[in-house]
DNA sequence: TAATCGTTCAAGTGTTTAATTGAATGATAA
DNA sequence: TTATCATTCAATTAAACACTTGAACGATTA
């Protein structure tokens, strides 16, 4: 091009941002990402979780380990990968965000989560907190059991989409639940609550997920060892 | 996996939130964001300061614009491209910054733009702004002279890179000296700095630029019409 | 109405990418 | 050591992308 030098450092830094964001522009990448959000992951796991094969999760981790988003260490036999910076998951929330902004399809498919119902407000962090103190109000944990045992909201009740009905018993009709699965990314939570309001139940869904939650610095329960 | 679209809800919405990703992907599209981070622009513009044709120009602009990242409209022959949505400045934003702390190679580059010196801490908007008000500082605006007269900060000299040592004898020696550009991905104001300090002057970097400036609410001198 | 100008489209070329398969590595356990 | 297991590499195919060129469009002006 007409830029003075061949080697521009201006043109050299807008390639390593641009690594970056090809690194979050497949959605198989960003599904592992939302795993690793969860915490550390081996290859395999995070294979199954995310439908890919073996040979190609683990492409897929080289491209997000060249991008810096993840790193890795040995365990043993294994290769573990994590989240190489908290602020991912704000890029993560980010790009979300911005999505839904400016993505008519987007607002499109989300209502179409809730079965075309409008969808309440989510309880924010915070009044969950004071809530929760207050005894005032039910959490669901809607992720995979293994999930939950490995760390959740104390107190929340758990139960996959597929499960759902076998806990409503324990629902109080007149105590509101907030259910709550992965992150941002995650849909079990809205299906939750769709799902919950059509049975007359009072249902919202927390701002988030978990490890937001454990990003505040709140209290999570993990399984004793 | 499935390019087509809506299998299941969650795969549609990665497969929306990649898109935005892969749209910040390429370094000829990030430099076209910082241009229209400036304001509004007409294709033509945009392709002479980014050193792209037109043609190529306007095809990144229709993958912007898919993305939802850009919307245009027309004013008489020309089409006028402008960021759809101010959170987008937030996102290019925390992709540097994830970027710059994840990425050695970023870390290098940077250091190379200040001649291998190490590099004052920037100075923070609501610092600049204060000490404006005092009169203790001398704000030096480095973007190309068409810019600075479509908006700056009040009170601001401006001076290319190349044009640098024109100016020198206006700047007392005692005197801090704050130079901008135009936002984060821009690397005049480093470079400025720099050549300053190597003439023995007191120079710092605003953090950010222009548009961040005025993304706080701060006051911009405009070009009278 | 026709001519003009800025912008977009369509087609072609060379490069990069995602995913698959099967073989190669590297650490552990027998 | 050898066998085993999780992971990575290498080679392949099909699809997507960046950029170029020249033509087509749409709004304005002559």
């Amino acid at each position: 091009m007409s830029t003075s030098a061949s080697f521009s450092p201006k043109a050299a830094l807008l390639e390593e941002y641009a690594l970056v964001a090809r690194a979050m522009s497949s959605p198989a990448r960003l599904s592992i990402l939302e795993q690793l959000a969860q915490g550390e992951r081996a290859v395999e796991a995070l294979a199954e979780r995310t439908g890919l094969t073996v040979a190609n999760c683990s492409q897929h981790l080289q491209q997000l380990r060249r991008s810096g988003l993840v790193t890795s260490r040995r365990d043993g036999k294994a290769v573990i990968y994590r989240l190489s910076d908290p602020k991912t998951l704000d890029l993560m929330d980010l790009l979300r965000i911005v999505a839904e902004r400016n993505l008519a399809q987007v607002e499109r498919i989300l209502r179409g989560l809730s079965g075309g119902e409008e969808a309440p407000e989510p309880v924010s962090r915070a009044d969950l907190a004071t809530r929760l103190a207050e005894g005032s109000v039910t959490v669901l944990d809607v992720r995979p059991a293994d999930e939950y045992a490995a760390g959740h909201i104390p107190g929340a009740l758990n139960a996959t989409l597929a499960d759902l009905d076998k806990i409503l018993p324990m629902l109080a009709p007149n105590t509101e639940i907030v259910a709550y699965c992965r992150g941002p990314y995650c849909v079990y939570a809205h299906q939750a609550v769709a799902a919950l309001r059509t049975r007359g139940l009072n249902a919202r869904r927390l701002e988030g997920g978990l490890p937001e939650w454990r990003k505040d610095g709140r209290p999570v329960l993990m399984a004793s060892p």
